[in-house]
DNA sequence: ACCTGAACACCGTTCAAGT
DNA sequence: ACCTGAACACCGTTCAAGT
């Protein structure tokens, strides 16, 4: 039924672009007009696909959540090794889209994106041995850590630190994370 | 030699404005029209107070760095305390300014009520027996991760859950800190 | 159905001019 | 020295109109 000319872009092209104008020049840098230049039409057309510039900005959120690693078929690796794999793709994600990444701490965690990382998360902790009832909080302070240190690199917070003093930060980090998983997943 | 007529307005005034402008109707209105209407000027006045709208935002993240708490004369506490003590401290001022604290971690810890704030860290980290050396490195995990926390909290990224539980998650990752500065004060 | 032109209210910022 | 009026380039968003 649907008639009319073909689309020229959709909700993907937009969001494509305006990640595109984030990474490269900043969040100040994603305006309407700039995002719809990319894609060589008016900024008025960027409405038709999303509804106002906060749900373009939520996209780009969900588009980093994405780029998380979900569940993968890895061993029954040890919490140590779960944890290093899940840092650094979190680093990863925020080095890739600085200006981006601190927006994570600002949207609830309940997005499609937000839950399947989330569960990524709880799934591996339950592999490593940490029983059900504990899952949930383990999870929500793993991931505000890790979050948490990714956001404060990527917003620039260390500018001034040498980044081997950094990874080793984050090297520390994961230890004591990995700390609280092995009491976790230890029985009384 | 300053003469001419006497100032309506200061820096100080325009921070006051900005800063309750934001608490009370978020970040997005903090707009320099709304924030010289608070102080009726033309935003135009305000510019000769601070240099342009980023300095405004700079400003205001000072003046929450102002409010964490410096060196306190507390006893020798033990660490728990310490922490708890520096903890609810930084919770309380996410919750004062829950707009503007996010872009706590967005700036670097170079400014002078940023310095201050971390000296009264690594102040207590001493105190509490940690040695010289590894006093900065534990001083930015745990401000890092309170930081990330408090933020995560002030954005609402826990918005759905319980009070309750958000707070024992809170005293989990106190806990969890407390281990590594107990770790770090124990001589090897 | 999809895009555009015209239009609007607002935004940050400058500069010369007033007091 | 401090503030304002006028002016500018830009911003997000709407709506009716074109195809």
């Amino acid at each position: 039924m649907a008639m009319g000319r073909p689309a020229r872009i959709d909700r993907d092209a937009v969001l494509d672009a305006a990640l595109a104008l984030a990474d490269a020049r900043g969040l100040d840098a994603v305006t309407m007009a700039a995002v719809a230049a990319q894609l060589d039409v008016t900024p008025m057309a960027l409405y038709r696909h999303i509804g106002r510039k906060a749900d373009l900005l939520d996209g780009l959120v969900e588009r980093l959540l994405d780029e998380l690693p979900s569940t993968t078929a890895a061993g029954r690796g040890d919490p140590a090794g779960e944890l290093a794999r899940l840092g650094e793709a979190v680093r990863a994600t925020a080095r890739r889209h600085p200006a981006v990444f601190p927006l994570l701490l600002q949207r609830p965690a309940t997005t499609p994106g937000a839950l399947r990382a989330r569960d990524a998360v709880c799934e591996a902790l339950r592999r490593v041995g940490v029983p059900d009832t504990r899952v949930a909080r383990c999870e929500r302070l793993i991931s505000t850590a890790v979050l948490g240190f990714a956001a404060s690199e990527a917003g620039g917070r260390f500018r001034n630190h040498p980044r081997a003093v950094v990874d080793d930060d984050f090297a520390r980090l994961l230890e004591l994370l990995a700390s609280l998983v092995e009491t976790e997943a230890t029985p009384a």
